[in-house]
RNA sequence: GGGGGCGUAGCUCAGUUGGUUAGAGCGCUGCCCUGUCACGGCAGAGGCCGAGGGUUCGAGUCCCUUCGCUCCCGCCA
């Protein structure tokens, strides 16, 4: 075991004049050949024992490394090492001697020397462990939370959480270096009307108010920026009480907050890129990251990938294909473009996906996605006509127009999706991600960065038949403020199609952050509610606090929240969340180690003024 | 709230078309072993097969219900 994050401990501090410090001379990690013949003492955990009756080794763990202990009869020590199990903490005394030759061990950095045993004290004997801490098989969730101090043992837990500190300091550093300053929010504040659903702290002062914990501190940075500061970041905790996923923790998560004043969004950009692209050539092992992140329009990343956070180490591009179909002799198709004008044709192409197998592999795929099935045309030697029922119906020519389109030839395939584009876009863009696993497409061992921009400012919402925020209400209306101000309800066409100054980072297919550049005037704020239907008695119930300040002399500014858990986790190569937090929480929003939540007692609901109305219990 | 997967020894898993006494590895207990580093060898303990109900002469296995974990959808500006 030896953890790549660990630095080696100073413990000259530790050694008195007087003799040996308490605990510990040297760390398991510590000693090299230099050190043969000296007497030392270390402390720590029994990571293996491998007793072979007349001689015995142990393998002793810290924080530090691994160190090898011996003893045989001749040891006073040998009927307490005899003694010793798995995970027990002890304090050994010995003496540094070379390994006999042929028994090095090269896959330690300690593995030249052992240390022979005179003295062995318990200091934490362990009970049967209910999850072994050596090895490397997997167990289940529920017992590793559970245990999480064991498990955090553990080589590549205990690792990545090493990493993640030496990140965040990196992170920091990157920060302070460019002109940004640290600051700390509140934690108990008040509940925010737009986004995910709240976590509620009650009042005992003020009987039937409550606080919130904060989403993020989205006002807070704003806020600064407006008292004057200029670079804000923080390292800040948020708090979503919404379901949980993998890659998106339940409750709570760190974000790297930043805002910034008197900027446009490519200083945003500009000041963000660098840290970011830094962190990820310092931790990311060697992995080449994006040199210059490219800017993928919103409409154009929906079109091409399909989604909003597209991996583009996936080189298939979608394009839209309706020519080649209107008025074919593949009738399903015609019939659904000429059914509604809104209605289109997309191709996924597969290079090197032109094999029947292939096709009906993916077909069946889409099926089991609850799709009708899955078009597709392929090319294969002497079939340059493309096979598939598909291409005969449309026939040679059309055929070839597609092939010439996506520049695709024999070896290829193509699949189709067609439709309204707004009903089927989703559904495209997973299909373009399975054809990409499937044929390894997709370039590994990458970083690839880029920025999503020109978010919709509006969206209509079907359910409720009116036009909403899209994303934050806060982002500037990307159009001059005296053209915005003049809108009109009937103008619908250009509100919906106008766009925000918001952004997006996405690496790898995986959402980092969002910011925007904020609406800083109070009249616009005001009409850009207006426009989602809340009038201003609304704006000035929930956001008062923050059109007051901006009515004060607020500077333009803008910022972004790129999240630390998924860098983490990107970083350590870790799927779940879970690997890379100290002490997560279940997938149900508990604690198993902690016993979170947790009932409390009538006084404390007393003092809350709050009575319980519980469900029926079935 | 909805869908998928999983649930058998402390842990990881196997368990045939339903058939007698449910197996293996790791761990644990005891014995043997002086150069291992996933040490080795022998012996042993350890099971409400997640729970409840049903079908059957007979259920770990088939059916229904339910609970737990997990992944996904909804949700997450």
């Amino acid at each position: 075991m030896c953890f790549s994050a660990a630095s080696s401990l100073n413990l000259q501090r530790f050694v008195g004049t007087s003799g040996m410090h308490r605990y510990r001379s040297h760390t398991c990690g510590a000693l090299r050949e230099s050190d043969i013949g000296k007497d030392v003492r270390m402390s720590g955990w029994v990571h293996r024992v491998r007793d072979h009756g007349g001689v015995l080794f142990i393998d002793l763990r810290d924080h530090y490394g691994l160190s090898q202990v011996v003893a045989d009869p001749d040891s006073p020590a040998f009927k307490a090492a005899e003694k010793l199990r798995a995970e027990w903490v002890v304090r050994v005394d010995g003496k540094v001697r070379r390994r006999p030759s042929g028994t090095e061990n090269p896959d330690l950095p300690t593995g030249q020397i052992e240390v022979y045993i005179t003295e062995i004290e318990e200091l934490g004997p362990a009970g049967d462990l209910p999850l072994p801490v050596f090895g490397d098989q997997e167990y289940p969730e529920e017992i590793r939370l559970k245990y999480r101090f064991l498990d955090l043992r553990r080589d590549r837990l205990h690792a990545n959480i090493m990493k993640r500190g030496a990140i965040i300091d990196s992170i920091r550093r990157r920060m302070k270096d460019g002109g940004f300053f640290e600051f700390q929010t509140p934690i108990l504040t008040a509940s925010s009307p737009e986004g995910a659903r709240d976590y509620l702290v009650p009042s005992r002062i003020h009987p039937g108010k409550f606080y919130a914990l904060p989403q993020a501190p989205q006002q807070f940075k704003q806020l600064t920026m407006i008292a004057g500061f200029d670079r804000y970041f923080q390292i800040a905790p948020c708090f979503r009480d919404e379901d949980a996923r993998a890659d998106r923790s339940p409750g709570e998560f760190y974000q790297l907050d930043i805002e910034m004043s008197f900027v446009t969004q490519q200083d945003v950009f500009d000041a963000v890129e660098p840290v970011l692209r830094g962190v990820f050539e310092e931790f990311g092992g060697g992995k080449p990251v994006t040199p210059k992140f490219p800017m993928i329009p919103y409409a154009v990343a929906m079109r091409e990938y399909g989604t909003d956070k597209p991996d583009v180490r996936n080189p298939i591009k979608m394009q839209n294909v309706s020519e080649a179909f209107r008025g074919s002799g593949f009738k399903i198709f015609a019939n659904i473009l000429a059914a509604d004008p809104k209605n289109e044709v997309w191709a996924i192409p597969a290079p090197g996906g032109g094999n029947r197998a292939f096709a009906d592999r993916m077909n069946s795929w889409a099926q089991g996605e609850g799709q009708p099935g899955l078009g597709y045309i392929f090319w294969r030697e002497g079939e340059e006509g493309g096979a598939g029922p598909l291409g005969k119906n449309i026939g040679l020519e059309r055929t070839k127009q597609i092939a010439d389109q996506l520049g695709l030839k024999v070896g290829d395939a193509v699949f189709f999706a067609a439709g309204n584009p707004k009903n089927f876009v989703k559904f495209a863009g997973t299909a373009r991600t399975k054809v990409g696993e499937e044929l390894n497409l997709i370039a590994k061992d990458r970083f690839d960065f880029c920025w999503i921009v020109d978010f919709p400012m509006y969206e209509f919402n079907e359910e409720e038949k009116k036009i909403d925020f899209s994303h934050n209400p806060f982002s500037m209306p990307n159009m001059e403020p005296e053209d915005f101000l003049k809108l009109d309800p009937s103008d619908s066409e250009k509100i919906l199609g106008m766009k925000a100054i918001q952004y997006d980072i996405v690496c790898n297919g995986i959402e980092l952050s969002s910011g925007a550049i904020r609406n800083h005037r109070p009249d616009v704020m005001k009409k850009a509610f207006a426009i989602a239907g809340y009038d201003e008695e609304v704006l000035e119930e929930k956001f008062g606090g923050m059109l007051r300040a901006l009515s004060l002399g607020a500077p333009p500014h803008g910022g972004i929240a790129p999240g630390i858990d998924r860098i983490v986790m990107l970083l350590c190569g870790e799927e779940n969340l879970r690997e890379v937090v100290l002490y997560p929480m279940n997938q149900r929003a508990e604690d198993l180690m902690m016993g979170a939540p947790s009932e409390v007692s009538p006084k404390q609901l007393r003092e809350l003024h709050i009575r319980l109305n519980l469900p029926d219990k079935k």
